[in-house]
DNA sequence: CTAGGGTTAG
């Protein structure tokens, strides 16, 4: 287990600093510059200590309480005790000895069992002071250290003062570069090695292919495997294990039958990881048939694999039969791991099955499992996707408990939870608390800032991104795009639009015009929209031509939003909200006969409109509210407080919205439709059965209309309440009576 | 080098 490094790591010593004399400081100052310089890696930690004169104990005869210490680190490291080794190296200099070349590789094997990175500078710094790293052992060990710590170029450095780099300090670099995914400087060091005469030997190329792997340079992989096989060397189980992994998510299913073949000829079948990295290459594939007979030719049954089957299901689109495997080996008494847990939350999460998600991740405590960093980031979205606050407070407490909460992805999935549930403020928090950010906590944190509105607030994101130095994709783009796209910044949005391919040399993808369809349509520059679309470099797709339909829908353009209507029509046949939206721009200029045709085509296809949805939690309980639908328990109160509020509606000058009824009815039961919508049905239980002067969360699965809208803004005045609805699109907060999405 | 599970957009 990884503790806390606190810093700086011998306290006593820095006590003792308040006594050196000024003198003797500068000097320490100086040798710590001279360190920086030698090595040009950078450290925050004064070298606070009164250090023993340098190379004291070189050449002359081992003192013995040098020995001593020297034998208990080397011991307890041994043990894989990094931290009483530590504990002891401290003690050593406490009493004014300093690390020689024999124990230095121990002491710094400890700090990158325990990742201690600025530990482990300062037994650097020290090391460099005193001459004792010019070993090779010494500058070896530190090259494991900076690399176990992320640190590949302090690594590469220590590396290039090695006299004779061996096949091990190699190994550990190359694998290192392709760890981080380097694959050009992964590349120069193969050849650099080759040059010098170093060969190569069966870890080093694992080594590589599982880095490659590891860091999504799945073809890299395959190549070196392919390669490493050319060059005569033997794969092995862990070989083969992870160039399937990689086959698999290439889907080259051809190569993977080739070395399904292969493993069988040389006997790695009953390898365990080799058995489910097979489970799992057939998985990713597709072919759930070769998979089942992989998993059923198997000899003994391996938790590992029964986990690759759960997973390889559920990717598969088959979530019902990877619950019923789940459940059968429960049943059986399979001793479940984390993994299994975490596969199977994953697995629902990832299907839409929130409820049994959220439902799994607590039967996995309950069963004593204790869920760990990958666990969390597999849960969250689910606590997201409905809303569900509580639980998503219970996962981060949880995390900040079990000292996960530093984990990127941890960090990310938490950003992306508190947005999603309406906290934005919350998600910024947990951002700026991260150690470490990387692309996906930068984009997570605009997709949050454009879900609410926030336009600016995702700019000025992307531009600190920038200057951070992280480079966006282009995801980062479509978030940038379509927070200006909610926030009308039309223009900044063209500039990203352009600076984008320009700048960048990210070429705009279909998703980036759907952005820019959108905000031109929000802009009212339908047209130049439908231009847009006409001169795109590739074929539109339904993406695209939905955003110029809903934007017609806003403005009620009629010529337009038939002709997107009608690609839509055949792009997506079954898609009945494309049917609604055109019947709708016909309702709203009363042209009740194409109103008609709509529907009747809408009929003859068996479709029928999505019943709208709305949630609302109250004191921790998710009310579901349909559209129409009279079954909630307090729906006689809930239908009197609407006419209430309608009343006072009139009372103050604002009538309802009847333009968002498509059907011809009589003006009266127009009014009456409009009653019905879940979203007000849920807001308006909300208000029933909360304290007056509380907020209010509403989630809906369907795009809010434009007569709820305006009925909740006249609801956040009246009652004096915050009511944050999150429709498909954004974030709609209402406060005295303005919404933040200022009416679009 | 030592499996398997992972976060963002639409």
């Amino acid at each position: 287990m990884h503790g806390k490094e606190v810093l700086p790591f011998f306290p006593h010593l820095r006590r003792s600093f308040f006594y050196l004399n000024p003198p003797t400081y500068l000097s320490l100052n100086r040798q710590r510059h001279a360190f920086i310089l030698k090595y040009g890696i950078s450290t925050a930690t004064n070298l606070t200590t009164n250090l023993p004169s340098p190379c004291a104990n070189h050449h002359s005869v081992p003192d013995p309480n040098v020995l001593y210490f020297s034998t208990r680190i080397y011991e307890f490291t041994k043990l894989n005790n990094f931290g009483q080794a530590i504990v002891i190296s401290s003690q050593m200099l406490s009493q004014g000895l300093m690390f020689d070349t024999h124990v230095l590789p121990s002491v710094i094997k400890a700090c990158t069992g325990l990742c201690f990175l600025k530990t482990g500078k300062l037994v650097h710094c020290l090391a460099s002071v005193s001459g004792f790293d010019s070993d090779s052992r010494v500058l070896s060990s530190l090259v494991h250290m900076y690399l176990k710590c992320n640190r590949i170029n302090d690594a590469h450095k220590v590396f290039d003062r090695l006299p004779q780099p061996d096949v091990v300090a190699y190994s550990a670099l190359l694998s290192g570069y392709a760890r981080m995914g380097r694959v050009k400087e992964t590349k120069e060091l193969f050849s650099k090695r080759r040059d010098e005469g170093v060969e190569l030997n069966l870890v080093s190329w694992n080594g590589m292919i599982t880095g490659f792997n590891h860091s999504g340079h799945h073809l890299e992989a395959v190549i070196m495997f392919q390669k490493m096989h050319s060059e005569g060397f033997k794969p092995d189980g862990t070989s083969i294990s992870s160039v399937l992994s990689a086959v698999g998510d290439l889907e080259m299913l051809n190569m993977g039958f080739q070395i399904h073949g292969y493993l069988i000829r040389k006997g790695l079948g009953p390898d365990k990881c080799v058995a489910s990295a097979l489970i799992d290459m057939y998985g990713k594939c597709a072919c759930t048939f070769e998979m089942s007979q992989a998993f059923d030719e198997m000899h003994q049954v391996d938790i590992g694999a029964c986990n690759a089957l759960v997973m390889g299901l559920s990717r598969n689109g088959l979530v019902d039969n990877a619950l019923k495997v789940f459940r059968q080996f429960k049943g059986q008494g399979m001793e479940l791991n984390v993994v299994s847990w975490t596969s199977i939350i994953a697995s629902c999460s990832q299907n839409g099955k929130d409820i049994e998600a959220l439902e799994l991740f607590r039967e996995m405590q309950v069963v004593g499992i204790k869920p760990n960093s990958v666990t969390i980031p597999c849960l969250l979205p689910a606590c997201g996707n409905i809303a569900a606050l509580m639980h998503g407070k219970a996962a981060h407490c949880f995390s900040l408990k079990g000292g996960i909460s530093s984990n990127v992805y941890v960090g990310s999935a938490l950003i992306d939870m508190y947005a999603k549930c309406g906290r934005i403020q919350l998600s910024r928090l947990c951002f700026d608390m991260m150690p470490t950010r990387n692309l996906v906590s930068w984009n997570a944190l605009m997709a949050g800032y454009a879900m609410h509105g926030k336009a600016n607030e995702a700019v000025n994101i992307f531009q600190w991104m920038q200057r951070s130095g992280q480079k966006p994709d282009f995801v980062s783009f479509i978030c940038v795009l379509s927070a200006c796209s909610q926030g009308g910044l039309t223009d900044e949005g063209w500039y990203y639009f352009h600076s984008m391919s320009k700048d960048y040399g990210i070429e705009a993808r279909l998703e980036h015009y759907a952005c820019m369809v959108n905000l031109l349509g929000r802009a009212g520059r339908l047209q130049e929209g439908y231009t847009m679309i006409q001169q795109m470099p590739f074929k539109p797709d339904a993406c695209v031509w939905g955003a110029l339909l809903s934007s017609c829908r806003v403005y009620n353009h009629v010529s337009l939003g038939e002709i997107a209507a009608k690609e839509l029509f055949e792009l997506e046949p079954r898609n009945p909200g494309n049917y609604i939206l055109l019947s709708n721009i016909y309702a709203s200029k009363a042209m009740w006969t194409e109103v008609h045709t709509v529907r009747t085509m809408m009929n003859s296809k068996g479709l029928r409109k999505n019943p709208g949805c709305s949630w609302i939690e109250i004191k921790g309980k998710v009310h579901m509210l349909l559209a129409g639908d009279n079954s909630h328990s307090q729906m006689t109160q809930i239908i009197e407080k609407l006419a209430e509020l309608s009343m006072e509606m009139k009372k103050s000058g604002c009538f309802p919205d009847i333009d968002f009824v498509f059907q011809d009815v009589e003006e009266q039961d127009k009014e009456q439709i409009l009653c019905g919508h879940s979203e007000k049905l849920a807001v308006v239980l909300g208000l029933l059965n909360t304290s007056p002067g509380s907020p209010l969360q509403v989630i809906k699965n369907l795009r809010i209309c434009g007569d709820c809208h305006a009925v909740i803004k006249f609801i956040s005045s009246f009652e004096k309440r915050e009511i944050f609805v999150r429709d498909t699109n954004r974030f709609h907060h209402f406060k005295d009576g303005v919404c933040s999405c200022r009416d679009y």
